[in-house]
RNA sequence: GGGCGUUUAGCUCAGUUGGGAGAGCGCUGCCCUUACAAGGCAGAGGUCGGCGGUUCGAGCCCGUCAACGCCCACCA
């Protein structure tokens, strides 16, 4: 073995073998309990990112777990065709030839998408081999694949035969760049500073006029109404009236509507039903017209008078400044407000009257909403079920039509002679209706959710009632970032009770987001995103991996720093070295796959081996729990802290030693075998590569979770490593290089001792040592471990003034522990109320500090 | 306008049944000790945001205030 742990040299080897020898197929535990995970399907056009590289890591290591202790463990992989967002890159490539889509084509577009995913689809893919991820990619699956297709089409057809699933005209947010309607959670709120212009409406008849407030004045001009609350006073007498509309003379009625706000502005409110939510649904009350001017590219239309081709926002300095010429214009007034984009070309979003498909979620939210409430589904961490569920109370019909040409077409089909609507699974060939008329299919596509929501069942195979459907659906745990709770999380809950009657998964396990190190949202476009591969290529992906599974605290966001892979990077070559240790102590090919525990261990194996009981029991449960952070921490911590400064060192003296080398070669190997095992989900690589240093030859990936060895006790280990670590203080305190012996006499009234002490004393602590009382050489420096003391002399090592300073400075520390006990202690509604055991405890620390106290004085009384 | 989160060592963060404050990085001193200098040993450093409460006992539970952050909302 080489000396140092060379992570691109390890990572390089395992990953082919794991995939030959079908360590990723659930089939590979044939008889195991099922277990399974679909992968959240990232666009298939993407690269990976630092967010994918946490939920993935989360997951590998959720089975690589899994798999390890016997389940039929399956991770399926797969993509999604991410309709608006591939579009765009395809259309961007073309842009740089200087075409469009429509220059190429609905049909050849379409076919460029594909040659586009065809070169560029494994990407993301290549990189998860990269990152170690083991997923089954016998499964594979992509959102657009025939099978998923079929499924999305017979979702729609049953959601629309049941009602569930609407055409009809209403508001909704259109983008004039991507020129297609959006769901309302593909739009991005943001607060700006903006402007609320008052504009004086006049009435036909008689003087007088209203003022209304807008932020949008250019939509005055599809305005049908003005409406006010019924119940304010202020415009009792106006309702009724007629209001020439300024610049167009158009007359519009006030109307009174509870939607109002009274507080708001004037109290009065324009109304333009084509291009707001609320003003629609009070132009339905009132039965108003519904004048649309503003098109597709956001340009006011022929029904805008003169302004009618101008863009929206160039429309709204002219209409002010007409309206002021005109001595309409009250005044300006500065207004924060928030503003819509589109999550994907951030272009502000346009209201809009339009004719689309619509989900009707209502009926479909109770059963989920039901499902979580009842425990089906659980959130960890359990608070972001309360998001869950006020989201799912307060949602409204989905627009689920996109202007798009790459995704699932909607399955519907017009007749030209009847207006027929023809929804079905198999394309009609004619109008059930009319017989005569041509059919012309609907040309819109369906939101991507549409299919992504169907994820956790259509990759099983439904609507085919497949072995796999069977076996690991509902699926055990969805791990996902809590920013597409509402995207898809929901969505699946949804989908997946309705058309299965089960829950998607039993468990959700939510992650935060990678930021940078000072807090910020990490994103390709502020530039300060880290690239994965990249850190790869420089660390490892182990130490990546390890160290981003760490930093995930359920729930909350990752300040990321690059010092936590470097210390994952130094911790595997501590790892590499700790075997190699062991390669050279012992003959490594004799450990066991398990087992093999020593029956007879020394008294350094049997304190490790009960540290490794307890570590092992306490990581599961950690685990068990989806505090992954903790549970690698934990043993980061064990495996470094403990094995490695501790045992190793302790082992040393025996393994010497050829009575007592047997036990503690054995030790040494089950212990550093299970720590390989432990170790493994999060750093597959380098404990694979390792594994294959010891064993039969067989794959670590498939070998069996370690099982907590019986606990042989502790005896007197803490004892000897707290005089072991007395006197290397005492060494430190005192500037005695590490070359001069210290002959010390180790006194212990208690018999806490034992004679194998000594060689660790020696070897750890650089001690000669004697057992006996004080000797009666002079003045004595003491180190004291609980009752066991070690005297040295003074004489010729040690500088009295700093060994008075020392011994005070001690004392000082023991009467303050002492003092905070005894103030326990003497209040009776401690004794009374506290546990017996606590009590007890406090009193045995009094107690050892009362001790310390008193060794300490006579020593100082020694110094004189 | 609602809801949620955060506030702990110089920095970034852990700390889930309330019972003696932790990690990584950084810092100080000593050491190339035959697994590892990508290392070892020893150490410094915290009124756990403020105030109040519950409790024998609070970083942890309750109330309140403050700062920062996020999400949701038909703020014309």
């Amino acid at each position: 073995m080489k000396s140092t742990y060379d992570p691109s040299a390890v990572e390089s080897r395992w990953y082919t073998a794991w995939e030959d020898a079908g360590a990723f197929r659930p089939e590979t535990n044939p008889d195991g309990a099922p277990y399974s995970i679909v992968i959240p399907p990232p666009n298939v056009t993407g690269v990976l990112h630092m967010g994918h590289a946490l939920d993935l890591t989360i997951q590998d290591v959720l089975i690589r777990r899994k798999r390890m202790q016997g389940y039929r463990a399956l991770w399926l992989p797969g993509t999604d065709h991410a309709g608006i967002a591939t579009q765009n890159v395809v259309e961007r490539e073309l842009a740089k030839e200087g075409m469009s889509r429509h220059d190429l084509g609905r049909e050849k577009f379409v076919e460029q998408v594909w040659t586009w995913k065809a070169k560029s689809g494994n990407r993301i893919t290549e990189q998860m081999r990269t990152m170690g991820f083991s997923t089954d990619w016998t499964r594979e699956r992509f959102t657009f694949d025939e099978g998923l297709s079929k499924a999305v089409r017979k979702v729609f057809v049953q959601l629309y035969d049941e009602g569930l699933i609407y055409r009809g005209n209403r508001i909704i947010n259109w983008c004039p760049r991507c020129h297609t309607a959006l769901s309302e959670i593909e739009v991005e709120h943001e607060d700006e500073a903006g402007e609320l212009t008052h504009i004086k409406y006049p009435f036909v008849e008689g003087d007088g006029h209203i003022t209304v407030a807008t932020t949008r004045p250019e939509t005055m001009l599809g305005d049908t109404a003005v409406a006010v609350h019924p119940d304010d006073e202020r415009y009792r007498d106006a309702v009724g009236r007629l209001i020439r509309l300024p610049l167009l003379d158009r007359e519009i009625p006030v109307v009174a509507d509870e939607g109002v706000e009274l507080e708001f502005g004037t109290g009065a409110v324009k109304v333009t039903p084509a291009h707001d939510p609320l003003d629609f649904e009070i132009g339905q009350r009132h039965g108003l017209d519904e004048i649309q001017v503003i098109d597709t590219e956001a340009r006011i239309t022929e029904h805008g008078g003169r302004f009618a081709g101008q863009d929206r926002f160039e429309a709204r300095e002219a209409v002010r400044h007409e309206l002021k010429k005109r001595g309409f214009l009250e005044r300006i007034d500065d207004h924060h407000h928030s503003v819509g984009h589109c999550s994907r070309c951030g272009t502000v979003v346009e209201p809009m009257l339009s004719l689309q498909w619509f989900v009707k979620v209502k009926p479909l939210t109770i059963p989920a909403i039901e499902a979580v409430k009842d425990g089906r589904t659980r959130f960890v961490p359990k608070r972001w079920e309360n998001n869950y569920f006020h989201w799912m109370e307060n949602l409204r019909d989905w627009c689920i039509s996109r202007q798009l040409w790459w995704g699932h077409g909607i399955p519907a089909w017009y007749c030209d002679d009847c207006d027929e609507v023809i929804v079905a699974e198999d394309d009609p060939t004619s109008c059930p209706s009319c017989a005569s008329g041509d059919l012309t299919r609907d040309e819109d596509v369906l939101d991507t959710w549409f299919s992504s929501q169907l994820w956790p069942f259509s990759t099983m195979g439904w609507p085919e009632e497949t072995d796999d459907l069977a076996t690991y659906y509902p699926t055990t745990v969805l791990v996902t970032g809590f920013d597409i709770i509402y995207f898809w999380v929901a969505r699946m809950m949804m989908m997946g009770l309705h058309f299965t009657g089960d829950v998607p998964f039993a468990d959700v396990s939510i992650h935060g987001l990678i930021r940078t190190p000072d807090g910020r949202k990490m994103s390709k476009s502020s530039g300060n995103a880290l690239d994965p591969l990249d850190l790869v290529e420089r660390y490892g992906a182990d130490p990546l991996r390890l160290s981003l599974i760490q930093a995930a605290a359920p729930g909350h966001d990752v300040p990321y720093d690059e010092a936590w892979t470097d210390a994952a990077r130094r911790f595997g070559n501590k790892v590499w070295n700790a075997l190699r240790f062991a390669v050279e102590h012992m003959e490594i090919r004799d450990v066991p796959a398990s087992g093999g525990y020593p029956a007879d261990p020394g008294p350094e194996d049997a304190w490790i081996l009960g540290r490794l009981a307890e570590v092992t029991v306490e990581f599961d449960r950690l685990f068990d729990d989806y505090r992954f952070s903790d549970a690698y921490g934990l043993l980061y911590n064990f495996a470094w802290a403990e094995v490695f400064d501790w045992y190793l060192e302790l082992a040393k003296t025996p393994l010497r030693d050829e009575k007592r080398a047997a036990a503690t070669r054995a030790t040494l190997g089950a212990v550093l075998r299970d720590l390989l095992k432990l170790l493994h989900p999060a750093i597959p690589f380098l404990t694979e590569d390792l594994w294959s240093e010891l064993g039969d030859g067989s794959l670590l990936i498939t070998t069996s979770w370690p099982e907590p060895p019986a606990v042989a006790g502790p005896g007197s280990m803490s004892t000897l490593q707290d005089l072991i670590i007395g006197l290397r203080r005492f060494r430190s305190e005192h500037q005695i290089s590490p070359k001069t012996p210290i002959e010390t006499t180790v006194s212990d009234p208690d018999g806490l001792s034992e004679p194998w002490w000594a060689d660790h004393l020696s070897s750890l602590a650089g001690c000669n040592v004697v057992y006996g009382e004080a000797p009666d050489a002079g003045a004595m420096s003491r180190v004291i471990a609980g009752s066991v003391q070690a005297f040295i002399p003074l004489e010729g090592l040690v500088d009295i003034d700093a060994e008075r300073t020392r011994i005070e400075k001690a004392i000082a520390d023991s009467e303050g522990e002492l003092a905070r006990s005894h103030a326990k202690l003497t209040n009776p509604n401690f004794r009374d109320r506290a546990p017996a055991e606590v009590v007890a405890g406090e009193e045995a620390k009094a107690d050892a500090a009362q001790q310390r106290l008193a060794k300490l004085g006579a020593q100082l009384e020694e110094l004189g």
